[in-house]
DNA sequence: TATTCCGATAGTGAC
DNA sequence: GTCACTATCGGAATGAG
């Protein structure tokens, strides 16, 4: 099997991975992304073997039960996310404070989908805007979650959308490699400088989080 | 003062460079390219203020004394370039053998300017059709030598040029990236290859001159 | 189309 | 998608009181 379907065998046998899967239920995963682009990045994986192989751009497509229960699954990542960032002591409002923590996800987690997938099994990434992460390692890395490459969930609704749009748009991969490395923090442009732009994360990083030393080493290791 | 001018030390004082001039005359000299992209590489450089900052392709315009001069100086060049060819034994043919001599210069020597000089001071370059040398690093090294980004010396004689001919060629800078790198031997294209370019000439500098294993180590090291 | 350093870009094969 | 490897391509500095 080719490494399109790798993320086949989370969906063949979850209790496998007890380590990446962080929920399973009846028709849904969420795992840990295994090559993470930030401090916390997930995916949101259907189980449906019906669906798993249709693209992202068209499988809400008239399937508003699908996306209202995606989109529940969602929110059980983003929350799970932000547990986590509560448990390593990132963030630091209460756990219950449930206004801090829609603020937080508002803020600074994206989900939504690659306009050109590499992996062929659908899924849609959950992942926190920090973009501290030795996994990040490339522009094609950041700009695929920082430029129109990247389509919002939102985007997807059916009832929301006009269907015209979504092809509209340039070459995704174009878009990629043409726009500049933009901070997410600050908008500030590094151009095609990607190693200035890592030095400026971790310092827009430090300054949002205040993590402390052995933290930063320890997001810059290797999970 | 820039890199541009790093010729006009040799001219200002060429005492100073006792293993780098090959040749003083009063109004000339002949260097040894500091960074030779073959066996052997020289340079002709004209000592006279005045023309030492005339571009190449314009210099000997209106000015057959001139062309006739250097000229000259080129053939007592190409003939010390023989000479110690001929010394480190590469060359097996006698001294005197003066038709020999020719038809070596002819078919594998050559004179000329690069039609973009980055060194301002005025120079022609004289140099083997080897390229066998560890200065020899990237295409822009080659192709300045092997397409016609390189002018001939012939092709500057006043007496014979179509004035016209001159500009109307294109962006040279543009020729030497565009130009796959083809081998001066045998005409065979490596594209953008230049790994695979550099063994091949070694090969066919080998099957051309039939070094030791000691002269073949020494030519790769840096002199 | 000076050199040198450093880094961005690109293709490969394997997983 | 990843990684490791190789190689090509690309900008910036180059000095000196
Ligand atoms: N074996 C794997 N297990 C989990 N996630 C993976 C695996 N291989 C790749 N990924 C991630 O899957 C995502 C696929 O990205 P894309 O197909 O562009 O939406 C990337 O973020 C990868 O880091
Ligand atoms: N300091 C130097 N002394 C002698 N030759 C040099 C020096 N610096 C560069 N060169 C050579 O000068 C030539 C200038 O090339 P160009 O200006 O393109 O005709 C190149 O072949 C360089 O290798
Ligand atoms: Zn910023
Ligand atoms: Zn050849």
């Amino acid at each position: 099997m080719s490494f399109k379907y790798v993320l086949q065998q989370y969906i063949n046998n979850p209790k496998k991975f007890p380590d990446s899967v962080v929920l399973e239920e009846e028709d849904f995963l969420v795992i840990r992304d295994a090559y993470p682009k930030s401090v916390r990045h997930l995916l949101v994986i259907p189980r449906s073997s019906e669906i798993t192989h249709i693209h992202p751009l068209d499988v809400f497509d008239k399937n508003q039960d699908l996306y209202n229960r995606v989109s529940q699954i969602i929110k059980k990542a983003e929350n799970i996310l932000v547990d986590e960032l509560l448990d390593i002591g990132l963030l630091k409002f209460e756990s219950d404070d449930a206004i801090a923590r829609e603020s937080f996800i508002n803020t600074f987690v994206r989900a939504g989908i690659h306009s050109v997938p590499s992996l062929a099994n659908l899924h849609i990434h959950v992942i926190s805007k920090d973009f501290f992460s030795p996994r990040l390692k490339n522009k094609k890395h950041y700009n695929s979650f920082t430029t129109s490459f990247f389509v919002d969930f939102d985007e997807l609704d059916p009832s929301k959308r006009s269907s015209a749009s979504e092809k509209t748009q340039k070459n995704p991969i174009q878009i990629i490699k043409d726009s500049p490395l933009r901070c997410t923090y600050c908008g500030k442009s590094f151009e095609n400088k990607f190693k200035h732009l890592k030095l400026h994360l971790e310092k827009e990083f430090i300054n949002k989080f205040k993590p402390s030393a052995s933290q930063i080493q320890s997001f810059k290791r290797l999970s």
